[in-house]
DNA sequence: CCCGATTCCTTCGGGTGTGAAAGAGTTTTC
DNA sequence: GAAAACTCTTTCACACCCGAAGGAATCGGG
């Protein structure tokens, strides 16, 4: 606490702190249970929950740029987790898709997540939680897209 | 809001997030109107509060591994924000310093980071502000370490 | 129809992080 | 006091993120 306290009322600090430390946790576990990075596992999920993406889309849900899901992706597709394609309708597209050891990847890396966010859970208490993920909701939205 | 429950119920996925948008748009901030990274600045924060320190620990403070910290400061000595000289007491130290350039990126990174952690306070509410806070200074102490 | 603007993705250069291993210095053990 | 164990930092190889710039495809006004 007291090492925390010290560079403190940066809530912008503490965030990336507090998310340093949690993405350290969560990526060595799911590396080690599911072969997979925990930015690879954010692809998963996106597109086991809402099928084949664009890149754009991608970058768009995960707030990242387009030369980091590039990058990301073409890690996943040379692991063979993915398959990339152009988009028929809109060749400058590419449509990205889970393949079949990529599904299962993901769905190994959601047994691992629930798990990590159950322990978060209880170290913090539902009330807690809840607060802290309303207010993350509302800080991840984009400050100049109100719509978000 | 829509695109952020896409991939939810996954706190630490939300979390990093809102700590890459938040991080990029303090990053963005802090290089025009003071002319450090926040990686950098969190790091001249520290040594203007507590004064010289070892790599350590400014590693434990700000939750950094030994060799994101030995790249940083290398970094900062090369853009002389910073001194770095072996600990007389203990030679396998290396004690980090503010410079007066260091000093100076200091004072002028604290004020970009003061106002944009009030915007911060205004979008959330001080009472879901000091919850947020509460909650991700538990999530920072390491679990595995309860003394913190 | 065609040229300019726009959109989408990629490439490039560089900062920032990780784990593993190595080097140097200190402490402990015998 | 020398060997072994430990601590602190650095180096290495790599993943991951960014902004800027470039190339391909689409769109839109003339």
């Amino acid at each position: 606490m007291a090492r925390i306290r010290a560079v403190d009322r940066r809530l912008f600090l503490l965030i990336e702190i507090a998310a340093r430390r949690l993405s350290r946790d969560a990526d060595q576990r799911l590396r080690a249970e599911a072969g997979v990075s925990a930015s690879q596992a954010a692809v998963l999920f996106l597109l086991l929950r809402r099928g084949e993406r664009r890149m754009g889309a991608i970058g768009d849900v995960l707030a990242l740029g387009a030369p980091a899901v590039t990058g990301l992706v073409s890690r996943m597709e040379e692991a063979g987790l993915v398959t990339r394609r152009r988009d028929a309708r809109d060749r400058r597209g590419a449509l990205v898709a889970l393949s079949e050891a990529g599904r299962r990847a993901a769905e190994r890396a959601d047994t691992v997540l629930r798990a990590f966010n159950a322990e978060l859970d209880e170290r913090l208490g539902d009330e807690a939680a809840d607060t802290l993920y309303d207010a993350l909701t509302r800080l991840a939205s984009d400050a100049s897209d109100p719509v978000g």
